[in-house]
DNA sequence: GATGAATGAGAATTCATTCAT
DNA sequence: TATGAATGAATTCTCATTCAT
C-alpha cells in the first residue's frame, strides 16, 4: 500500500477504515467482526489499522464518535428552522425515509443495540448527546406550539418519544430485516401516514 | 448437581438452561456468551448443556423457538377478543407496558436484533410467524373497524405498524438503557397517550 | 438390561464386550473409539462396562491377551504334527487364508499396529509370546527338516520370517483395504504359490 | 520464531511441520497427536501451523501426499533399468534394507495402517497410486522375464506380491517393535535370502 | 510508514469416568 | 447390579495484537 504521507492521505484511510469497520460491524456484530476483514475491506494491511487505531475498541468507539453528530445536527437544523409545527412535522415525514434508507443509520442503529454491552459508556454517551437531545429539540419545538395554541400537546416529553417511535421502529426493521425483499416497507407513505396522524392527534380541539 | 432422572426434571432443566442462556445472550451477545457461563447460571456443568442442546446454535435457535410463541398468542386473543376498535387499543394500551416490564420481550426483541446475523432463517421465521402474524391481526381489526365506520383508516397495513412502532421503540430503549436509571420511562403514561393519539387520529372526520 | 448373575451370563458379557471393543478399535482406532459405543454395541449400558474393566486401557489390555493365545496354539499344533515340512507348509497355505478371512486376526493386526504406542508392554508381550513364538516353532520345523536333509535352510530364523512375510502383508492389506472391493486378493491363489515357492526354493540341490 | 519471508523461508518451514507431524503422528497416531507438540516440535507456536495448513486433517493428507511421490519413482526407477530379472532382485535386496532403516517409509506405513480409517479416500488414493503401481512394475518385469524364458512365473500378480510381502512385513515389525533392541532383524540378511529364495522359486525347470 | 508472519490466550466441544438413583 | 446424567480435563482452532523486516 502507497503510504499516507500527507495529513489528508492520513485522513481518508481513516475515514475509509471507519466505513469499512461500520459496514463489518453491522454485517457480523462486534465481536464476530474480524480486524483482517476490517482491513482488507478498507484496502490495508492487518497492520496498518493500529496505526490509526489503538485498538478493536478504540475502533468501536471512534466509529459511533464519528457517526452520531453530524445527523443530529441537521435534525436540530430542521426544526429550528420551521416556521410552524405543521411544517416541521411534513420536513420530519421528508427526512426520515431518506435518513433510512440513504444514509448509514440503521446500520448504526443495529450496531448500538446489539454490541451495546461491551461500551456502556459510548452508548450513555450516545443516548445524552444524541438521542435525548433530538427528543429535547422536538420537545422544544412541541411546548412552543403548545404555547402557541396551534397544537394540543400536554406532555411534551411523551408526544415527542411517540413521534419519534417509528423511526426506531423503521430503522431496526431495516437493519434487520432489509436483506429480504418480502420484509420491504413503503417509508415514504409509512411516514406521510405518521405526519398525518400526528396532525390530527395534535389539533387543539374546537371549542364549542 | 442433583441428576434429572425424570422427564419433568429434564424439562425443567431445559427451562433453566435457557433462561440462562436469555440472560447470556442478552448481556454479552451471542458470541461473546459462554457456555461455561450459560451453565454456571443454569445451575450445571459445562458438558451438561450439550445433553440438552447439540450446540450453542442449537441453543440459540430453541430459545428463539421457546420464546416465540407465548407472546404472539396472547396477543392475538386480545384482538379478537375486545368487542370494540377503542377497546382493543385500550386493552393493547396496558398490555404494552406489562410486556416490556414484567417479561423478557425487550431481552428477546435484543437478542435478535444483535445477533441477527448469525441466523438468517430463524429471524426470518420469527418475523414471518410473529410479526407479520401479530400485524396481521392488527389490520384484520382496523380493516374490521374502518368497514364499520368505527374508524378512519384506509391504510391498514401501514396503519398498524404505526401502532406498533411504540413497542419496537420502547423495547428496544428498555434492551439498551434499561440498566441506566437515568434513562426511565413512564411506558404506562407513554402508551395511554399513544392510545388516545391513535383513538383521535383515526376517529373518521364528521360529514359536513 | 438384565442383570448378569451367574458366572456364565458374566462371561457371555464379558466376552459380548470384548468383541464389541475389537470392532470398534478397528473402526475407530483406541483413541478414537467411544466407551459408549463399545457399551452399545455390546448390548450394555454405559455404566455397566466398568463392572467388567476398570478402564478403557484395561479394556485394550484384557482384549490383546484374550485374542493372543488361541491362535498360536493352533498354529503351534498344525506344526508339531506334521509328518514332513512339505505336508507343514501345505497346511499353512491352506490354513493362512482361512485365518485371514474368517477370523479376526486381521482386525488384531490393525489394533496392534495402530494403536502399539499407547502400550508398550502390552506389545512387548505379543511379540514374545505369539509372534516370536510362532517363529521359534517353525525355526524347530526347519532346523529338523534341515538336519533330515529335507530341505536346505540354513539359516532358519530368517527362513521362517520369510515364510512368515506374506501373512503380514495380506494380513495388513485385508485391514486397510479390505473395504475397498477393488482391492481384493485371491487369498487362496497366493498362499498356493507361496507354498510352492517355498517348497522349490528350499529343495535341496541335487548333487552333481 | 524469526519470520519465513520469502517463499524459499516458509517452504523450509513447511518442510519442517510436515517432518513433525510424521514424526508425532507416528509416535501418537493420528488421533492421539497434539497441534500443539507437532507445533512445538518444528520450532513454531500453535497458530503457526494454521498458517500453513488449515486444518489436523490438512495436514496429514499433505504428509501423505508429500511422502508418497518420490519412493515409487525410485522404486519404478530401479526396475525399468534393471538389464535382467536377477539383477532387479539383487538391486531389490540391496534397496529394501537401506529404505527400511534409513527413510521414514516404515512410519509412513504404520501411520497409513494406523490411521487408514479417517481418511478412506487419502488410503485409496495411496494404495492406486503407490502400492499398486508399484506391483504393476513389477508385474511388467516379471511378464517380460517370463515371455524370455529368464524365469517361471505365470502368476506374474501373485508372484509380485509374494516379492514385496517382506518389504511389508519387514517394515511394519521394524515401526512397531523398532523400539526393543531384543526385537532387531539383520534386514541386509533377510532381503538376500530373500532374493535368492526369489531366484530359485522362478527358475524355469530344465526340461527332461 | 507498511506489511503480514508469528504468537498465545480463549472458547466450543468431546468423552472417559463417576456416582446418585 | 445396572443405568445414564453429570462432570471437567483435554484438544482443536480463531483472531487481536505485536514486531521483524
Amino acid at each position: 500500500m502507497k503510504r499516507a504521507r500527507t495529513d489528508e492521505a492520513k485522513e481518508d484511510r481513516r475515514a475509509a477504515l471507519l466505513k469499512a469497520a461500520l459496514d463489518t460491524f453491522y454485517e457480523h456484530g462486534f465481536r464476530a467482526a474480524r480486524m483482517d476483514d476490517i482491513a482488507r475491506r478498507a484496502g490495508v494491511s492487518k497492520g496498518a489499522v493500529y496505526l490509526y487505531f489503538d485498538s478493536k475498541d478504540a475502533l468501536f468507539e471512534a466509529l459511533i464518535e464519528d457517526l452520531a453528530t453530524p445527523n443530529i445536527e441537521r435534525a436540530e437544523a430542521i426544526m429550528r428552522s420551521a416556521p410552524s409545527f405543521d411544517m416541521a412535522v411534513t420536513q420530519f415525514a421528508a427526512f426520515a425515509p431518506y435518513m433510512l434508507q440513504e444514509t448509514d443509520l440503521p446500520k448504526l442503529m443495529k450496531i448500538l443495540v446489539g454490541d451495546s454491552q461491551f461500551f456502556p459508556d459510548v452508548i450513555s454517551n450516545y443516548r445524552r448527546n444524541n438521542l435525548e437531545r433530538l427528543i429535547g429539540a422536538l420537545k422544544t419545538l412541541l411546548t412552543e406550539a403548545h404555547a402557541r395554541g396551534e397544537i394540543d400537546a400536554p406532555d411534551a416529553d411523551l408526544t415527542a418519544r411517540l413521534i419519534v417511535a417509528p423511526m426506531a421502529f423503521a430503522g431496526m426493521w431495516q437493519a434487520v430485516f432489509g436483506r429480504d425483499p418480502e420484509a420491504a416497507m413503503d417509508l415514504p407513505a409509512l411516514f406521510a401516514l405518521h405526519a398525518a396522524n400526528i396532525r390530527k392527534a395534535l389539533r387543539p380541539e374546537a371549542p364549542e
